[in-house]
DNA sequence: CTGAAAGCGCTTACAG
DNA sequence: CTGAAAGCGCTTACAG
């Protein structure tokens, strides 16, 4: 016995007096598509009930070929941004009957491509993946296999995966026009370095806007290293501040936004009034800080949600194809606003 | 076939021309413990890899009656602390081999007593719970049924379960002793409503503290409603600050901390010349803080490997039993240093 | 309308 | 040393 004391589809069939398979069907739902009597239907329900009958889903699954398993593989699980996400797939992927794996690559190529393997050993039916730079040709290897993948917050431009991103490029162009709107011209930005799209068209956004107001001559990226950004951060914005003189500037992640706040507090950079500042993503920090950090908003559930969704009609349909990018929101404080 | 394009222990058993047995007995590493030849044994091995082979768990879960996975039950995976208790239960438990399945109960106790039961139905080998208020029973019910469990973050006494927790009484006399150390006498604790012990403790904690120190005068716990606690804090903290003239507050969560200094803003008290103040648990909202907020840390790694190893020993070992009560750190930065 | 049988992919006694 | 058989708990054709 696997479970001790745990009763089986026989045990019940016993106490009814009827066979596994009429029990099978009746709790499966089939009792009218195979024509099995009422009187009897209803008495296995309710000795199954009363039995406390619990479906050994290992079983279950194995005669199916479904595990009802999906994978999430993000970069890091304990960063909120992906926690959050993590629980809003959690309860979506419950209401559909799937049960959620979860595991971190720290941002790197090797454990995404063990990951993945390990979660189709075991048996996961499709997989939602952050994917990390590099990993380009790992998840069309999973596509041309025609397994089920939705990526989650970035994207590859040029293959037919699935995704729910945020739409990166107007996060930025809203970003970037608010912060000319409040009269700033040396806008800059920080970014870091790497191929991943998600921050391309964030750099893009800007780079556009910029361009169009006629404000080219200013444009000025600064790329830090993101496993070890803190002395990159300060360097650039000690660049930016002492040399270039510039405005405002716009980090186009959370932890670039975090620890650039600490080096600008450390530098005495007076916000908004020395310099204007946009963060990305929601953080308590952010309205806690002296001067509240306005900052780019996701929408976190509909990007959770769409890919949850996406993936499990793509598990059902082979031919679903979505690659969504969600609308940004600008939440305006006092980081933003022009020095009175 | 459940897995198209997989490999079975059949396929391979044919491909090298003996039993699916034999196959079987040499990858799990048993070719010893059957006397199986060391050529056969080497060729079985070599063939394997070359197909690519990877077992079905859920078939060897079944026929095992093992099936590697273990839950953990938390209040909320997109709380910070929560989620860097899971990421590192999450590691620990791969390398011993095991799946974690994660679920949140939002503090409520039917969802508490329902995930118990679909991760028992999904055949969960044990579990890691953070148990909420009035769920004692159900907790020792799962004990008395010999299941393996093991709480985190939050006891029970007088059951028999183990649990992997914070010291907390030790976390509060240190945060408390340390206010009395930089001159403060009326000390005020902002706890929440509840039964459970690791609130009870913190509370405790700061009271022997203070009649140790023969302030029990000044002793004065607030207590407001955890779910929605920002009006409450606020109130409580006028009440404090100008009524009572209080010269330190110690909030004995995260959330009471974080709500806690909005308050303090919007009530324009300065910390720390008006009010020392002690939070909870790392934030960097505390590090960006204008006046660097003191926190007791809690040694968030070992609380997660404990209760992970614990589990695990248990699910091995029937008589296993541990409650552990880890060692508090008191980090001191600006917010409670004396007012100058 | 209902039962007996086969089989999902594996492992573990049991023979030899 | 190795193979054939049974069985984990379930579901799905197949009979009747």
């Amino acid at each position: 016995m696997s479970r001790e004391g745990k009763v089986s589809l026989k045990d019940v069939a016993k106490a009814v007096g009827v066979s596994p398979a009429l029990v099978s069907m009746v709790l499966n739902g089939k009792a009218k598509q195979y024509r099995i009597g009422d009187e009897i239907a209803k008495k296995v329900r309710k000795i199954a009930k009363e039995m406390n009958y619990a479906p050994n889903l290992l079983a279950k699954n194995l005669r199916s070929g479904k595990t009802q398993l999906i994978g999430l593989i993000v970069t890091d699980i304990s960063n909120p941004f992906y926690a959050n996400i993590a629980r809003i797939v959690e309860d979506r992927a419950n209401e559909l009957n799937y049960t959620v794996l979860i595991s971190s690559t720290d941002e790197n190529f090797e454990n995404t491509e063990r990951l993945i393997e390990v979660m189709q050993n075991k048996g996961v039916e499709g997989l939602i993946v952050v994917p990390c730079d590099g990993s380009r040709e790992l998840i069309k290897g999973l596509y041309e296999s025609n397994f089920p993948v939705v990526l989650l917050d970035r994207y590859f431009p040029g293959i037919d995966v699935s995704s729910s991103c945020l739409d990166n490029f107007r996060a930025t162009t809203l970003a970037t026009t608010h912060l000319i709107e409040q009269g700033h011209r040396k806008i800059s930005l920080i970014a870091y370095d790497t191929e991943m799209y998600h921050i391309l068209d964030r750099i893009a956004g800007y780079e556009d806007t910029m361009k169009k107001a006629g404000f080219e001559v200013y444009i000025d990226v600064q790329k830090v290293n993101i496993l070890n950004s803190k002395p990159g951060i300060l360097d650039a914005l000690q660049n930016m501040v002492h040399e270039k003189h510039i405005d405002a500037v716009i980090f186009l992640t959370n932890m670039l936004a975090i620890n650039g706040l600490y080096s600008l507090n450390e530098m005495g950079v007076k916000i908004p009034n020395d310099l204007a500042v946009i963060g990305f993503n929601r953080n308590v920090a952010f309205d806690l800080h002296y001067s509240k950090i306005t900052f780019i908003k996701q929408p976190i559930e509909k990007i959770a949600e769409q890919a949850i969704n996406t993936l499990v009609s793509r598990i059902k349909n082979r031919n679903h194809l979505l690659k969504s990018f969600l609308e940004p929101e600008l939440i305006v404080q006092e980081s933003s606003l022009r020095a009175s």
